[in-house]
DNA sequence: TTTTTAATACGATTATTTTCGTAGAGGTTT
DNA sequence: AAACCTCTACGAAAATAATCGTATTAAAAA
């Protein structure tokens, strides 16, 4: 599957959360951060569909997309992407650099901690 | 500053790791993965340099780059990124899925657990 | 039924990024 | 000196991405 690109990332990560939508529902989650016109949001979720980004349900006159491709694997490689670009490889940096830059809370850093664990444990 | 292209991204990776190279140097590397001219790799660094991305001695009639950004911010910057678009805005879902890609020694699981420690008790 | 609203399709334009050809200058080799 | 190699500079072309205007059609409202 291709890369997607920044707008259309931007798209397919609230069709991860939103499960399914319409261009006018995403174009208004777009408008609350972006200033872009929704012929835009339309054109560029077309594309997706052409690019098999993206499913859509044609039945009504409202076109419903819904995300084609896994968000699992697409973080995967777009990890990945980062790690061998900006992080000379190294995972670990990057998750030194993210944890540095958040304020997780105890539960999240426990969550973490056992799943440390259970990755030795194999 | 700018975010860097994917091209110039790989490039800057390049210049944090050897400190300082010319341009055949960095092509010579890039030449390694990736199928491009040298007045290509030229070009790119010469607007990076443009842009203030890197910095040059011109000293010599053979020009040396070196990266004007610092790889800690660059990277900060690019990881939100990520962890905005891809991620939902969590790290922790970012951290355990880069984790979970990688075969990490334990030397490497117990200084992230120091890590965790130190988070958590500030 | 007429009018208005809201949707898709399509193409064109603009902006950005990547690529490379060509010219010319500085050194090196013959 | 002449030929040759290796740089930089520069601009233009090609590829990719983002934006939007306009036409048309379907549904809803008047």
């Amino acid at each position: 599957m291709s890369k997607p690109t920044e707008s259309e990332l931007e798209i397919l990560s609230l069709l991860w959360e939103m499960k399914k939508a319409s261009v006018r529902q995403i174009h208004e989650r777009l408008a609350e951060t972006k200033d872009t016109g929704y012929t835009t949001t339309l054109k560029t979720m077309q594309n997706m569909h052409a690019k098999g980004m993206v499913s859509r349900n044609e039945t009504q006159r409202t076109h419903v997309y819904s995300p084609a491709t896994n968000q699992r694997d697409t973080q995967k490689s777009l990890l990945k992407n980062l790690v061998t670009t900006a992080f000379g490889g190294s995972a670990q940096k990057l998750v030194l650099q993210a944890l540095g830059e958040e304020n997780p809370s105890k539960e999240e850093l426990d969550e973490i901690r056992a799943f440390l664990d259970q990755l030795e444990n194999k």
